[in-house]
RNA sequence: GCCGGGAUAGCUCAGUCGGUAGAGCGACUGAUUCGUAAUCAGUAGGUCGCAGGUUCGAUUCCUGUUCCCGGCACCA
């Protein structure tokens, strides 16, 4: 038997026997041996240890490459595995894949893992790197391995090959050195020293078996891993300072909000937080105004019968929070369009009136589960750039092209520049029969078409009452963001009753469109501290400028000045403190504000003042006429 | 909601192996008027999250509870 080796330059070499990748990568030489991760076997990465039996196109695939990193994380995982047993007997294992920075395996173990089994574990996994145990792969049958999880008393194993795996499946056995070993497709490295030391643990979490709650609850341990020590220590240092942004953090050191235990997931706007909330909104009036809304405003509670017409009593009571008067049960909305159908049905409309289309900053509030509050990213009470559009089926098309300029500039006028578009399709739990939602997906298909863009599409993510296009933004960490969504909804006007007369003086229903752009307001700022660590652009700071006198015969002008500034239309304020210029710059750089401003004994005789902007050192002085229309300028 | 951890002055944190607490910054008062990232001195400030229990005595130990943090689940 012949095997023929074709290598990615084209070069063909023939074996007469099975050959391994890492013979051939010793054959070519045996520095790439030693850089050698895994091989790439037609397409498909295979263990360097593994016989090719067969002829093949192959490359070997070094430890610096992308694909190799997820096999070294992967390796991280059964090496934590390993070590976890090894510690701690009697703890059963079940999944442990690589994630975008690393890697986790969840345990079953009644005793919860501390932080300080957590450094044991690590420095038993540095061990088990150290003994440098081949790691080889095995073909069990299904009987056996069955019998082998069942008698070593790893039930979730067991579960899994009896529930999870196909009867035709391939089960493929990894052997860690003698003893250990784990059910895993693979591939793997040749031997646990090929790990390195660019690992480390970070936390543990609780998780559910199969992801599911009603599942028995697992413990994961969390690893991060990289291919150098060098991109461990970068990855520590970036985690770091996406801690320093945290907007829980800023809000406290910019006084901006605070939330406190008597109204958990809500939020105290202070003073600056607020004047950042006023700048968003009337930008996003602005929106509304130029793209043909009206704004209207529904009651912020209403009878239960009118949520249960809708269906979300049916679906989200348990997210609701109720109210009681006179034995009427009422429901505090937990959305807006209810409202907006009882405004449009408060008049008849004609075929011409349409498209409809209605706005509000909506508040909201939705019991949402305890666990999952997190600063005002994620709230229980909150305000929508709510918009919803009534419309005919031939008119879809145009409302969400046009939804998805204006989205579009908005993310980019607030300084996101990388916009995923995502279309959530029916979930299982639905209104409506499939015909309608083949009809809703493909008109949002159509009008993505339509707008240009690529977009993904997400099985089962779509609200109950229509299909969704999702707008996911990057912040300037690399981290994605849901924001905006435009909905399809062809049931609330059916169970809400709305109709429009056409052409043929017949009623008809109208589609109706739930639209969003920076979706939470409360949230959408969240991510604008985070974004620009708290550094927000002067359009949004809340204090654009400082105006601070060297000494205290320039308070007058000072004060003039600013006066000066707020008649253009500026945030500013003065600083007459007591406090040398030093202490005040310190103080308002570290107050992140844009602008300050330093006026002495010369500024004053001059009228002239001395601008400081945030991130600069040096200063301009510039004459207070200039000043103020080079400030107006960046409004 | 589930698993784990936490809660000490306005903020950041130390401390008490059970004998009711301390620093820095901030605040306040006074002095200082000093040209680009912290002037000096003094003063005040805490039911040690809340409720029970054990104890002569609990901020400390135990139980419960609320909220926060991390993870999972959820997210109209």
């Amino acid at each position: 038997m012949s095997i023929e080796i074709t290598f990615p330059d084209g070069n063909v070499k023939s074996f007469d026997a099975p050959v391994t990748g890492l013979a051939i990568a010793q054959g070519i030489s045996p520095g790439l041996a030693k850089k050698a991760a895994v091989i790439k076997v037609n397409d498909e990465l295979w263990d360097l240890t593994r016989p090719i039996d067969r002829s093949a196109s192959v490359s070997i695939v070094t430890r610096d490459k992308p694909e190799a990193l997820e096999v070294i994380r992967h390796d991280a995982a059964h090496v934590l595995a390993q070590a976890v047993q090894e510690l701690f007997p009697g703890t059963q294992i079940t999944f442990g894949p690589a994630t975008e920075v690393g890697f986790y395996y969840d345990f079953a173990r009644d005793t919860p893992f501390t932080d300080a089994d957590l450094e044991s574990i690590e420095a038993k996994m540095r061990e088990i790197v150290k003994r440098d145990l081949p790691i080889t792969r095995e073909i069990w049958p299904r009987e056996q391995v069955l019998e082998f999880f069942q008698t070593t008393g790893e039930r979730f194993k067991a579960e899994w090959v009896s529930e999870g795996i196909r009867p035709d499946e391939e089960i493929s056995i990894y052997r860690q050195g003698e003893k250990w070993l784990d059910m895993c497709l693979g591939p793997h490295l040749p031997s646990t020293g090929k790990l390195g030391t660019a690992f480390k643990l970070i936390r543990v979490g609780g998780v559910y078996w199969r992801g599911d709650a009603h599942n028995a609850q697992l413990q994961r341990i969390y690893g991060v891993a990289f291919a150098t020590d060098d991109e461990l220590k970068a990855y520590l240092k970036q985690v770091e300072e996406a801690e320093k942004r945290d907007h829980r953090k800023l809000a406290r050191q910019l006084d901006l909000f605070h939330q406190q235990e008597e109204a958990p997931g809500m939020v105290f706007w202070h003073p600056k937080g607020w004047a950042i909330w006023q700048a968003v909104e009337q930008y996003v009036r602005g929106v509304y105004r130029k793209s043909g809304y009206q704004e209207v405003r529904g009651p912020q509670i209403m009878d239960v019968s009118l949520w249960k017409k809708s269906g979300h009593w049916d679906n989200y009571h348990d997210n609701m929070f109720f109210t009681e008067s006179e034995k009427r049960t009422y429901a505090i909305k937990p959305m807006n369009c209810p409202g907006h159908v009882q405004i449009y049905n408060a008049g008849l409309h004609s075929y011409r009136d349409l498209p409809i289309r209605y706005a509000e900053f909506g508040g909201c509030h939705r019991n949402e589960p305890s666990g999952a509050l997190h600063g005002i990213m994620r709230v229980r009470a909150f305000t929508q750039d709510d918009g919803h559009i009534f419309c005919t089926l031939e008119q879809v098309e145009g409302e969400v092209t046009a939804f998805h300029q204006q989205a579009m500039q908005v993310y980019q006028d607030f300084g996101f520049d990388d916009i995923a578009v995502k279309l959530a399709l029916r979930p299982d739990k639905r209104l409506g029969s499939d015909e309608a939602w083949d009809r809703a997906e493909n008109a949002l298909r159509a009008a993505l078409r339509a707008a240009g863009v690529a977009w993904e599409e997400l099985p089962g993510e779509g609200a109950f009452y229509g299909p969704k296009i999702e707008y996911h933004m990057k912040d300037s960490i690399g981290r994605s963001w849901q924001v905006g969504t435009m909905q399809f909804d062809p049931m609330m006007p059916e169970r809400l009753n709305a109709e429009y007369i056409d052409e043929q003086s017949q009623r008809q229903r109208p589609i109706m469109l739930h639209r969003a752009i920076v979706g939470s307001m409360e949230r959408f700022i969240g991510i604008l501290i985070e974004h620009h660590a708290g550094s927000l652009p002067f359009w949004l700071s809340p204090v654009q400028a400082v105006v601070a006198p060297i000494v205290s015969d320039a308070d007058g002008y000072a004060e003039e000045v600013c006066a000066l500034l707020k008649d253009a239309g500026l945030r500013v304020e003065t600083d007459l403190r007591n406090e040398k210029i030093n202490y005040k710059i310190r103080e308002h750089a570290t107050q992140k504000i844009p602008v300050i401003i330093v006026v002495g004994r010369k500024e004053a005789e001059q009228r002239s003042v001395t601008l400081r902007f945030r991130g600069v050192d040096a200063q301009e002085t510039l004459s207070l006429d200039e000043a103020v229309q080079r400030l107006k300028t960046l409004r």
